[in-house]
DNA sequence: TTCGTAACTGCAAGCGCTCCCAGACCAGCT
DNA sequence: AGCTGGTCTGGGAGCGCTTGCAGTTACGAA
């Protein structure tokens, strides 16, 4: 079957076993027409004799296309990528890859060097394409990234500036959805705590919360901003307790800050759900085991990164998408 | 500065504008010896002006080394993935490739095709190295990967065999720990349920829990077998309450079981940790916010991402590192 | 001045693959 | 028999870079 020597098979190896010039042999490969049906099974018996695997370096560097996109994360720590969001989008991206020739790349840019990677990726074809997220409107690099020569497409809409090409869950819908669900149960002194507000998730959630609030007529001056942190929630709900003691509800932003806001408010000796309603927003997995189950957004981070690659991909082959806004929905549990 | 032309600039172009040969301007990107100060100034110029990226699969085919190395998930489900777990490896692993010049590609093992990339990665030296997780020693690819010419580490010990190269937490001293823990403040009747007794950290877990039993001269026969999910920790505690009604304690051989596990308990009118303690494994985030905060073993996934590059490292560079076991240590907290 | 030696220098040969192109070959026509 | 329009075929020129090697230069020692 295959040989054990240490060399790699090369395409003249199998052009030569074959009895066919390595033109024929590399059509074969790439199943490109004009090729006799005797030649085809010689290649074909010949590359299965050798093990032959074709060298991915040499083909890129002839056909002048690189054979991995790549999913940048663009942030000042690389803690933000431990967050089990990423590994979740990771999935849906390499469900989609797994039906191409692609290599998927990982680029944590949060260091200088890092950062100084993923602008060379940008003006250098080195990639076939890349996917970028966390990342910040005013970021010279999302910049770069519009007007790069590689497609790129971004995981979230950044705020200032909206993207040719992006995949974005619908931040804004959702947190409507939650502050709706929290009116309609009844509260109405409803109070919010903000993800960072130089975020695109932040921003879109604070403006859903808003809109919610205004289109039933309520007093939308409840609000504490935050950084997305559970410490962030537990100083931030402090706040609210603070500044709005009459408070009755509070959507937070995401479900890691509405942990440490829990907390706060049970210590206030405040219960939840009966005097304070709280709703959360990602439906992390713990989410269902807090005490009382969090009430929270849920949204389709699988598909997020499935969307993603499947847009690079059109957008590689020269296709020209649209944007896409995943849906979110709303998970009950006892916390409102 | 740098131009604006489509095409990527050459080290030709690079070479031409300082006037000096291909070769030269090379040995200076390189920064090998062998050229004058003049000139070396010259291309360095030449690269700043010209905006100069050396091409990496150029390179990689020139050197016949591959610019990156590749962590694969080897598991039958994308879906492992998803634990944050993972995330938190990545993490570790691109804080010390950040140093280098390698690239970090992630391979999702989990269709056939995935599989046979793995494959073709292991007998192709398409990457500089690679990292293996969640490997079953019976995989006819952990065989191939241990005598594959690429350098491998693997992440966690598989059952089975033991591969020349890895990083692994103390699994055993863990759990050992933690039953230590559960006698030493008095249980007596103490069972386990395990995790995947076909995984490394699924063995190792369990005879960490006999040992401890065994050295006490206690009754290690309260077992339920399980496969570390949340549902399977439920079904294994109902078994346990069934079969072993009088137990006081249960080393749980993760946390996502340890959260099933602990609804079964509160749900037969136990309580917890007075009637029944638990303790888990893995800390997970959600741990310290269930009711009641999960007693756990930590283990240091970062740095187990960041030594299993390091040791990859080491290997890539002709060194002959020795296996690597991480401390785990005990977190107490409310369940027991 | 003449050597010897070590430091430079650049030519050219690859690395493994793709793909253009000119030529061969083979009908099927006129 | 001479054309025309195919379909094959393999030679060869790259893709951008590294590197062995032969040739050059510089410079202190003889």
């Amino acid at each position: 079957m295959t040989d054990l020597s240490r060399r790699q098979v090369t395409l003249d190896e199998v052009a030569e076993r074959a009895g066919v010039s390595r033109s024929a042999a590399s059509r074969v490969i790439n199943n490109a027409p004009h090729v006799s049906k005797a030649k085809r099974a010689a290649v074909l018996r010949a590359v299965a004799d050798l093990g032959y695997v074709p060298n991915a370096t040499a083909r890129a560097l002839a056909t002048q296309q690189a054979g991995a996109v790549v999913l940048a994360i663009s942030s000042d720590s690389a803690q933000v990528f431990a967050d089990p969001f990423f590994a979740e989008v990771v999935v849906g991206i390499s469900a989609t890859l797994d039906e191409t020739e692609l290599e998927l790349m990982l680029l944590l840019a949060t260091s200088s060097r890092g950062r100084t990677r993923l602008e060379q990726l940008l003006r250098t074809r080195q990639a076939a394409g890349v996917m970028l997220m966390s990342m910040h409107g005013d970021d010279p690099l999302a910049r770069l990234a519009e007007q790069s020569d590689v497609p790129v497409v971004f995981g979230g809409c950044p705020i200032g500036f909206e993207p040719r090409y992006y995949v974005d869950a619908d931040n804004r819908g959702g947190a409507r959805l939650a502050t709706e669900h929290l009116i309609a149960s009844g509260r109405t002194r409803i109070a919010t705590i903000t993800g960072r507000m130089d975020e695109g998730a932040g921003g879109a959630r604070y403006k859903g919360f808003q809109e919610a609030l205004a289109v039933a007529g309520l007093d939308a001056s409840r609000v504490a901003h935050a950084d997305f942190s559970e410490d962030g929630g537990t100083a931030a709900m402090r706040e609210l307790l603070d500044k709005h003691a009459d408070l009755d509800a509070v959507f937070v932003a995401s479900d890691q800050m509405a942990v440490g806001a829990l907390q706060v408010v049970k210590e206030a000796g405040r219960s939840v759900p009966g005097d304070v309603a709280i709703v959360g927003f990602n439906d992390i997995a713990g989410a269902r085991h807090i005490d009382p189950p969090l009430t929270t957004v849920a949204q389709p981070i699988q598909s997020l990164g499935r969307e993603m690659a499947r847009m690079l991909l059109a957008l590689i082959s020269g296709d020209t998408p649209t944007p896409l806004i995943l849906p979110t929905r709303l998970v009950r549990r006892g916390s409102s």
